[in-house]
DNA sequence: TGATAATTTGACCGGTTGGTAAACATTACA
DNA sequence: TGTAATGTTTACCAACCGGTCAAATTATCA
């Protein structure tokens, strides 16, 4: 029979499993880099190894190969703001926030790449999980912040636009990558880079974050 | 005689003038929300009111509109960190930066996600100029934001980093609206949120960059 | 081992896309 | 006003793109 993959059981053929990965993989790959319209069916058959039926095999469209991407990143992609923890230090919590997301940034920036071309686009895939999840997140969130503002631990400010400025200044290492790269030079490429980053990030928002006279 | 455009003479018409004009409009409109490979000539040729060959009249490729509108606003684009003044106040001269940065993606968010997803994916179009005039300029000014870290007139810090920090957050308004509007919701969707975001970042750098012991 | 299900491939299709050719219309200007 | 240059349109094309189909190959397991 040749019933298509979603259709199928529940037993997943080890094939399957194994197909799929590199399927998602190259998807990542091609994806992130083009974006969904940019991106050719042919051209992810290619970096996946397999002929463009084969692949079209598992996901029977280019869609159901960008969604389940984004599905995936989408909820992996919020697990540090998940733990941002109302009980710890709001200063400490705020610093292992940033530095979770830029340390997701460096080893993960195709992902942060894929989310950006998406929302850049209108986000015209995933509007209502922004609506719906994110909001709701963010929303619980940001109560956290305020409640630590009005406890006098940090300064009193907009947490919404707290968040966006974490957001913005860490994922722009992995979005603005190219421009990063062409504006600092060769020299100091690598660790060092990622390094003078997040001190520097976290100084800004620690120190901007100090509750002043 | 049927010359394309980029030979023709110094004189240029009326005609072309408008019409050139109508067509960046368009092809700026198609290009900021689809980027490059998604943007179609047609639908360029359909948003500025001709036909397709009448638009290829005026510029010869789709190629030839994207150059013209990236370096139209390559250069605009620099022009809030060219006012960046030496001789100005630190603190003055980094919140009116900022005011200006987001400003502009208030006023322009096309032509700010134009270049976003130019260089989202790789900036195929403008490594050069990025390598270039930009790096040029971005160490001109942070060698003026180190003088005056040494000065004692900042806190000490990484200037190409905060360059980067006030790129990112400003230019978040503009790239990623739909999820800013998505998180907020509808309710304080016109000036009132610019002012919060100006107020909010005018603190946190303010606030980030005074000098510590 | 053999039969059945799962996987893979080459050939192909209709629609879209960037771009062209050439005839037709309009404008500028002597 | 006449005419040459400029501007516009219709019809079209070759390449590409997402996706299908049926036949061939390989894996599974009774």
């Amino acid at each position: 029979m040749v019933l298509p993959r979603a259709a199928r059981t529940q037993r997943r053929t080890r094939i399957q499993e194994e197909k799929e990965e590199q399927i998602l993989e190259a998807a990542l790959e091609v994806f992130s880099a083009n974006g969904f319209r940019g991106a050719t069916v042919d051209q992810i058959a290619e970096v996946a190894g397999m002929s463009k039926p084969n692949l079209l095999y598992y996901f029977r469209t280019k869609e159901a190969m960008h969604r389940s991407l984004i599905d995936r990143v989408l909820d992996t992609w919020l697990d540090p703001l998940r733990a941002f923890d109302a009980e710890g230090n709001p200063v400490a919590e705020i610093r292992s926030y940033i530095r979770r997301k830029l340390e997701m940034a460096r080893d993960f920036p195709r992902e942060s790449r894929l989310f950006a071309n998406e929302v850049l686009q209108g986000a015209p895939h995933i509007v209502d999980e922004l609506k719906g999840p994110l909001k709701q997140l963010v929303d619980e969130k940001a109560e956290v912040i305020r409640s630590w503002a009005k406890a006098g631990k940090i300064a009193k400010c907009d947490p919404y636009h707290l968040i966006f400025a974490i957001w913005s200044t860490t994922q722009h290492y992995a979005d603005f990558d190219v421009q990063v790269r062409a504006v600092l030079g060769q020299e100091n490429d690598g660790e060092g880079r990622f390094e003078d980053a997040a001190r520097f990030l976290e100084e800004l928002f620690v120190g901007g974050l100090q509750v002043r006279e």
